[in-house]
DNA sequence: TGATCTCCGTGACAAAAGTCATCGCCACCC
DNA sequence: GGGTGGCGATGACTTTTGTCACGGAGATCA
């Protein structure tokens, strides 16, 4: 159990919400969350559920998506250690506007509403943190919004790609080493696609030269196109 | 000048972040509010502006968007009278994150950033309220990436009808009687895509019986059946 | 060593979306 | 009245996306 114990005064004190409470009002917020294991996959709340509180992820990552009629998913965000989750529907009082399942194994801390919306009563700072952590997901969005009524598939892969690489890419002879981390299910469901068009459109870059597919790793050998492949058509 | 003359406390008044405040709060903001007008068509910030102040509308309707290198434009939101406009990067700074341009003639009220946070630190309860306002629009937005990754034109279409005739619909002896608010083009902005699929998917629908048009205005003869147009595939 | 499961890749289609060009209507303006 | 410009409809076509079905690789487990 070790790998998901936490201390939930230094996961609070890091999370941005929470940043620059004085160690008098932290103590008042650990006292008071309550933290919660899940196991990978497992749902934390359903899109529509009535909302009780906050949760601040403590380990692990979150997912938070929604779930077509049909059977599809699309993916709003993953969210890792310090993020906040549904600060929303904490401050209006609706249901939850999307799922959260762990990705891996997770560890939450809950806080509930009466508790939060208190804390930033007392201190506005709270809310403006708050306001600027929402503001980050508002953006987050907008390129969401901005990139599926624009683009293809091939170019939202591309961006996934330079995205990752960017991010935890490791430099190889051969070019930047990326290891797709997770199942090209779960890629289409970030990119908002089918799984078949990920496997079909990285097949189509390896042809074209720009990568090689090795297994669950892709070698960019072509930065450049990658680039130009995000580009054009934007 | 009359029509786009304000009274500039009613209007803050009216506005949601700003109700519940007492007479004295509303005076002082209304002191520091300063009023600009827009003719149709005219922008009121670009993507990417450097962000000074928050608006509220005043009167007539603001159309937020993006706009792609190809010349297409996603419609975000059109605001109206007591909308406020730009809470986000008021709140973490950054510059906007989409465009703004006037639908109308319309009148704005402007307060600098600086106005504003100085009130949300005095009184907490409007960094709530402008908390809701943010998550009314975060839930919209999650709700066009719905509608993008989902659905398709067709349903799109469909869906933006029966909200106009619950909206604004008038009842005839034929069915639901709804003036298109705009051009073919502009609908196609705010259902994400081109404006003769607008046009196509229009006739197609008159083909299927479900509705007729008659120039500008549409009257829906089979609402059940659009809504079915609606539920299928989504 | 099978049996089963999950996941990837892919061919063959079908459906949807988008592009380009053209025509007609109507309003507006010299 | 004739020219112009904006807008809508539509045909022809291309590209993109999505669906379905199948085969095979690799892991796991009895």
């Amino acid at each position: 159990m070790q790998d998901t114990a936490v201390n939930t005064a230094q996961v609070l004190a890091q999370a941005p919400i929470f940043s620059g409470l004085s160690e008098d009002e932290l103590r008042f917020m650990v006292q008071r969350a309550v933290s919660r294991h899940f196991s990978p996959g497992e749902i934390v709340f359903g899109e529509g559920d009535p909302c009780s509180g906050l949760y601040v992820v403590a380990a692990g990552h979150l997912r938070i998506y929604k779930s077509s009629a049909a059977g599809r998913e699309q993916v709003l965000s993953i969210d890792g250690p310090g993020s906040s989750i549904a600060e929303v529907p904490v401050f209006d009082g609706g249901n939850y506007p999307a799922s959260a399942a762990a990705v891996d194994r997770a560890t939450l801390l809950f806080i509930s509403k009466q508790d939060f919306q208190a804390l930033c009563l007392a201190h506005p700072q709270v809310a403006l943190k708050v306001l600027r952590v929402v503001g980050a997901r508002l953006r987050q969005l907008v390129g969401i919004i901005e990139e599926l009524s624009f683009t293809t598939v091939r170019h939202r892969l591309a961006s996934l790609l330079l995205r990752l690489a960017q991010k935890e890419g490791q430099r190889t002879t051969e070019g930047v080493e990326v290891k797709l981390p997770a199942n090209n299910q779960e890629l289409a469901s970030q990119i908002g696609t089918v799984r078949e068009l990920v496997s079909r459109n990285l097949s189509r870059f390896q042809a074209e030269g720009l990568l090689r597919i090795d297994g669950r790793s892709v070698i960019i050998r072509d930065l450049e196109g990658l680039e130009a492949a995000v580009e054009s058509s934007a």
